[in-house]
DNA sequence: AATTGAATAGTTGTCCTACAACTTTATAGG
DNA sequence: CCTATAAAGTTGTAGGACAACTATTCAATT
């Protein structure tokens, strides 16, 4: 068993840490956009790991859009590194999203309380009409400034009550963690939508246009977990997607 | 040099040809959604090829949502193989989705002209302002019916005029394939917008409401080719995306 | 009979070595 | 200066081995 200088820390395989490592160095510009990162020999002996466990997180970092593989060449930092950090297809917590853009992250709720699930919730998360469900709206805010009004609905099923303690002290995705629920995958219809029904407050926008962000999020066995509509206001978050063939 | 069965035809890597045949096989139901597909050794007798050349090509199916892989157990399909053909993340000429989707494409220019870049093409294409571009306002119909509006510039240098009339009668994507241009990328930008001003002509939508996809596309050397501002009227087309952690 | 626990076989994760295929750089010759 | 060739460097694939984890089987215990 190799032993490394840094220590790879971190949850999950070694491949995941590794890739999780790589890609921090990318994003915070170790090499610049369009340059040659180490070659994997060289990552190999740098982390005391195989060269197959730097391909497989090299690959993996490709299939994000970071890093472009050439065949005899090697593999260059992608011209959209900075960008993507807000990339729509990388299921990440708003909160840690907002945070990592460099603002400071907040959430305002206006209820949190359990309730029989309503028909479109309930043939979301594949449970019974009038089950009951974790239901919140809350706002959040970038900077003391509502960036989105969001209303979910979590598969109550099975969750201690003390998980809705935990939910209205921060992120729903921290709390859900601490229980064993870790959304592994979410599929998500947008949508434009121009109403004065969204949102409340003082802080309200004074516009009425959202991009609406309408998600299911599941398990990794692919059983739903939560159902989540969030009005995102627009012009004060940029959503980015890389496409790729 | 291993010799296969089923010789995995094809372009690419071997790895690239194996897992395109894998998503084939997972696509058409070859194994049902979450079922247990053939193990990694399996998968490398059959068709010939070393275990690293199949767990790469798993992997990658994985990163793109079909695939589950569980440490000591295996492959499972994901539940959501059917519907992620038309995802967002998946770069298509909007065409050819239209007529996977079941609806019959169309498209009406306004114009198609060669004109001097302005300053957002310019930036966005990263040429110089005024240099020529193969600038086109589109409405884009499905079953006749009004389902976005399109203004779109090329990057011209080096592009024989005659793509102007091989553009002029189909999709962009398939002209610009017979001149060896190969889209590879896009960075899309979505926005929601709710203006009078975008579309023309009689069959225009009554709502002013557009889902507004501003991306710029990118051959496979990081080179920009095409910018793209493209309005779709709200409720009209679905866009949905498959996040993954 | 039901439950627990250990053994067992099967599967994915990582390692090592080796070589093929491709790209870039260096070199020699004109 | 230009071209062709050689060399070095890098990614792609192969094969074998073992570790780590999962699911199953079956005997022992309650």
């Amino acid at each position: 068993m190799p032993k490394r200088s840094t220590p790879l820390g971190g949850q999950g395989t070694l491949t995941q840490r590794l890739r999780d490592v790589l890609r921090t160095r990318i994003l915070s510009g170790d090499w610049r956009p369009g340059e040659r990162i180490s070659s994997e020999t060289d990552l190999s002996e740098q982390y005391r790991v195989s060269r197959v466990t730097v391909r497989t997180a090299l690959k993996s970092l490709e299939s994000q859009g970071l890093l472009d593989i050439r065949h005899g060449s090697g593999a260059y930092v992608s011209n959209f590194g900075s960008s993507i950090r807000a990339g729509l297809q990388e299921l990440r917590s708003i909160t840690e999203t907002i945070r990592e853009l460099g603002f400071e992250p907040g959430m305002k709720f206006k209820s949190l309380q359990q309730v029989g699930a309503n028909s479109e919730q309930a043939a979301h998360l594949n449970i019974e009409e009038g089950a009951p469900v974790l239901a919140m709206e809350r706002a959040i805010l970038a900077d003391g400034e509502i960036v989105a009004y969001s209303y979910d609905a979590v598969a109550i099923a099975g969750l201690p009550s003390s998980v809705v303690q935990a939910i209205g002290k921060g992120s729903v995705f921290a709390a859900l963690a601490k229980f064993g629920v870790y959304p592994a995958r979410a599929f998500a219809e947008i949508h434009a939508i121009n109403s004065t029904e969204i949102g409340w407050g003082s802080k309200r926008p004074s516009g009425a246009l959202y991009l609406l962000l309408d998600q299911v999020h599941f398990d990794r066995d692919g059983n739903p977990l939560m159902h989540s509509k969030t009005y995102f206001v627009e012009g004060r978050f940029q959503f980015v997607i890389l496409r790729t063939s």
